[in-house]
DNA sequence: AATATATTTTAGGCTTATCTAAAAATAAAT
DNA sequence: ATTTATTTTTAGATAAGCCTAAAATATATT
């Protein structure tokens, strides 16, 4: 049957909880803390420590008290399934509806949570099967496998090499739109022509110009190398 | 002022509140009663009216103790709105994502409370700015214009009288399933054949094929006498 | 190892939206 | 016009999800 296939029914607040974990776990050994599943929130770990009671009584996370938490295999199938759908939405909303990548973000956060198997199944058809959101994101299949590719930070190469430009780190509109107004789209190839040991800035062409981007501008990029 | 207005935020539950009120305000001078509220969003009395004094403290219905209420301006565009938002929902899922039309209503339940006016703008875009929804119910503008068209029930049709099925009282899963059954589309030609005084049920004509219907199915067939 | 600092949890409250049961007001019936 | 029945409102609870402030625990520093 359906590999997404839940008759339980989790609240948008549970949800959001569940996918901000998963986004926090980058070691899947390490619990993640409460003080930065509530920044990720951006509520207080008070309200988190409410929530995780409550998650680890459903068996979604495994919580020992002071010891931060991580999610379960079920706990793991909810959040992918919601990152599924919001990058889903995130898709048609630039190829269908014309939005902008830097319009997307809030319209998805809300669309996530709409409840049925057969809309997404749908959208996810409607959409040609897309592997990867309008932020070089991977999209997980329906099966929740998601393929990572091989990326790293545009901050992290060296003088003369080059990569594709695979994908952002920071999704806020001011971000986006810096990139749109220099022309650094994802595809696009990136060449360190210098690095500046002083500010950590680097010197970059992309798209047949040179430029200087910030150190903070260059840990938001995710490249491919080449 | 009139930006504030636009920004004003409302919880779904305010919204489906709005929306019922508006479906059960048949004759605009008199108010909706509590109870009926009550039945159309299968809630208790106590709980519309603890709603009622939210939305009549925010200007949204007016309301006098023990006399029903009824909307006001603000309160008639705002649910209109929700309205617009339902049914072109409605046509995406049947147009785009090929849902039939006893599968939409509970997902657009959903996405009618999604927050962007940009999304719906867009939406109605996509789909080539349809007039009626999948059931035939009109649907209203960028402007909350809604242009009704001149309907009447089945059952009101008299012997030998034709119209055109323009739409559909109950939405339920059962009846449009009987009416895709029957082959009963919209935009059919429906012709009265003869009418049984015992059980007020119907000889119809529809599709090359005769058949009888009880006063149950022809009392929620809209039809456009022709 | 003892103390200071930071993190996490508990305790107690608040708001929204719901409920039941009882009281108040209206409408219907004799 | 009273009484009866129905409708509506109030009063008081409950649950989810959040908050502040204080207590408990863990981590870092000397």
């Amino acid at each position: 049957m359906f590999a997404f296939y839940f008759n339980e029914m989790f609240s948008q607040s549970e949800e959001n909880y569940l996918k901000a974990i998963y986004h926090l776990s980058e070691d899947p050994k390490k619990g993640v803390s409460t003080n930065a599943i509530a920044e990720q929130l951006d509520t207080k770990a008070s309200s988190v420590t409410d929530m995780i009671k409550k998650l680890s009584d459903k068996k979604l996370i495994s919580y020992k008290k002071y010891h931060g938490v991580t999610l379960t295999e079920k706990g793991v199938k909810i959040a992918v399934n919601i990152i599924r759908k919001h990058r889903l939405w995130e898709v048609f909303l630039v190829e269908k509806l014309n939005f902008s990548w830097d319009e997307v973000h809030d319209v998805a956060e809300q669309l996530e949570h709409i409840k049925s198997q057969k809309l997404i199944d749908k959208l996810d058809e409607l959409l040609g099967f897309p592997t990867h959101d309008p932020h070089g994101d991977p999209i997980p299949d329906a099966k929740g496998n998601l393929k990572t590719i091989e990326k790293c930070l545009l901050s992290s190469l060296s003088k003369n090499e080059s990569g594709i430009c695979v994908g952002v780190n920071d999704t806020s509109s001011d971000f986006l739109q810096f990139l749109d107004k220099k022309n650094i789209k994802i595809g696009e190839i990136i060449t360190v022509k210098d690095k500046e040991d002083f500010d950590d800035s680097l010197l970059i062409s992309v798209d047949n110009q040179q430029l200087s981007i910030s150190k903070k501008i260059a840990t938001n990029l995710y490249i491919k190398k080449i």
